[in-house]
DNA sequence: GGCGCGGGTTAAAACGTTTCACCCCCCCGT
DNA sequence: ACGGGGGGGTGAAACGTTTTAACCCGCGCC
């Protein structure tokens, strides 16, 4: 519609050199206020928007951070996403989301996105265990961020939630509570979250000196809501029902509480549930979900900052692994209550 | 970590000049497979990365688009965020999500940075109902696709759902069932669809022959769960309650709706409720919510393709805009069920 | 046997910044 | 009066591509 306008043309209307300009732009103390008003005046008239790719092609330094989720329509993550959206935009960077939809086909291409946009930085949640993809990204010499995915790798920062010890605190406080047919609803085994929650849920049964038959695992194929409710489905079928249910996410709780109150079984006095993510949904469920919070946007924020403290002292940076805490949050779809036990048996 | 490569590297590789090697890259059908190949070869030992900051200055023709939204963290964003996604890496674009947070200052900060970074063109759902922002991005000639927000603006194109017609839609529900006290619980009327949204509700008692009487609007301050918890203790401390609340979205009526389910009013046979967006969530709640569909991947594909389109010809382009009708998806929320009026009055 | 032709390749210009070395001029000290 | 110094500004190179005009060369045609 309108010209596009360059330096260039402001550095003619306001009668001064392009360097000039530039100076006013990045440097604004080292030119005389005269001129300083002169030039912006110009900018103001033209309407001149600096051309960002100009810029990164010269000066090399890029203005965008990549971030590659599992899934977008998963409030963990937009929670995280927006974590990320706060520092990265207070840093004055743009974040380019991606979402692998847990495909790494998909994965592959938006990190070659990312890699030809010659993003700051990349923060990703990836598909695979082994770490190809990130390594390449490494190898091209941008830095990355591992997101709730830990890993030893001593050339990698990382940001994380120890899952294992949400497993634990999870199934501990069922035990706790009295439960003591529970299932874990699982996510595939392939997924690394899946299986540290799991392996937590043992070591709780195992630490409480509980006979292993406590627990069983019953392994869905996503973590979303519809896998819930068809689980939730099995379960009812079932001669003997557990008497509590642990999910590695919320989502899937969520599926699984539906379908559960729809049939008429009591929560929790029938059947227990806690969940996992703590997403804002669970306490505003029929009945408030017990969860096992995890501090998203926090996540998010620390990850950024990570990366775009990577990429403003390379030199001295020195990666880090950085393992939050999960914590429990009880609430009443877990909480024991005075009831007739149906069947004995603790 | 390692000495970024650039053409000129893989062309001496190659033993061809820069051309040549552009060419592969852009054209290959123009040079001869002999030369390609060895080509590639170069490209692939030495890892070659396209600086897409340098073939946009260029080229002038850039590889992202930006996607501004008011909130992320709902779902009926993300949905369409997901289209917009999908669309656009297929074209082969990235995505620059920003985030407004409902706030004009925010979304000025993105609007600055998506300019700067010279995007193919801009998705925006603009917080303000006056369109100087986006009014100013055009003017910059970028092409602007306003989303889910209605415009008779001639230049610019436009994907919306008929909010009007969606709250008519839920109304003439709610009454045809013969509910006759209905509350509808309402965003703050600066935002463009809760005053839609009501506006056809009043219609749909209009149409009916109603008296205005029977419908009632509650403004909350945000259209989120919190909002529509605060506003069913509100509804519960009333002497007369309502017998339905028509809820401005599905955050809200989740919200309403476990407020009520837990002070055990019974839903629907007590008081019914709708939501409005259908999202995921709304099927898997504890009742089963009646709402108001929006085709929102649709929305986000629709806006995508629009916005690729138009700066792909932007000589013959027209500016549309697009209405999708809105559809009510009638759940256990707001059936009418044989029961005991408490009181009787229709 | 010269000519035009066309496939394949090349050299160089251009895109809009930033940066760096340099210049001008005025003021100050001697 | 002259040199030094420094504030304020300039000009040009450079970043990594794409693109265009030109070039080379072998070949068929008149």
């Amino acid at each position: 519609m309108v010209a596009p306008v360059s330096i260039r043309d402001v550095a003619t209307r306001a009668k001064v050199s392009v360097g000039t300009v530039s100076n006013v732009l990045n440097r604004p103390e080292v030119v005389a206020p005269a001129t300083r008003d002169r030039v912006m005046g110009a900018i103001e008239e033209l309407g001149f928007v600096r051309n960002d790719a100009a810029r990164q092609l010269r000066s090399g330094t890029p203005r965008a951070i990549g971030l590659v989720v599992l899934d977008v329509g998963n409030p963990f993550f937009t929670d995280v996403a927006r974590g990320v959206e706060d520092t990265a935009s207070e840093a004055g960077h743009a974040v380019i989301l991606c979402n692998s939809d847990e495909s790494s086909q998909r994965e592959a291409r938006h990190v070659e996105l990312l890699a030809e946009q010659r993003v700051h930085g990349v923060l990703i949640t990836p598909v695979d265990t082994d770490l190809a993809a990130v390594r390449r990204l490494r190898d091209r010499g941008m830095s990355v961020v591992l997101l709730d995915h830990p890993t030893t790798d001593p050339d990698l920062c990382a940001v994380a939630v120890d899952d294992r010890a949400g497993g634990e605190l999870a199934v501990t406080h069922l035990l706790a509570e009295g439960y003591e047919r529970i299932v874990m609803v699982n996510g595939p085994s392939r997924i690394h979250q899946a299986r540290q929650r799991h392996d937590g849920a043992v070591d709780a049964v195992r630490k409480a000196g509980r006979d292993e038959g406590v627990l069983e695992e019953l392994e869905v194929p996503a973590l979303n809501v519809a896998s819930g409710q068809r689980a939730a489905e099995q379960l009812l079928a079932r001669s003997t029902r557990p008497d509590a249910v642990f999910c590695a996410n919320d989502l899937l709780a969520l599926g699984v509480l539906q379908v559960l109150v729809r049939a008429g079984v009591r929560v929790p006095e029938d059947i227990a549930i806690v969940g996992y993510d703590d997403i804002d949904f669970a306490a505003a469920a029929a009945v408030p979900l017990t969860s096992v919070r995890q501090p998203r946007q926090l996540i998010g924020r620390t990850a950024a900052e990570l990366v775009i403290a990577e990429t403003m002292t390379p030199a001295e940076h020195e990666h880090r692994h950085v393992l939050f805490a999960p914590e429990l949050v009880v609430r009443e779809s877990s909480r024991r209550v005075q009831r007739p036990r149906r069947r004995g048996r603790g």
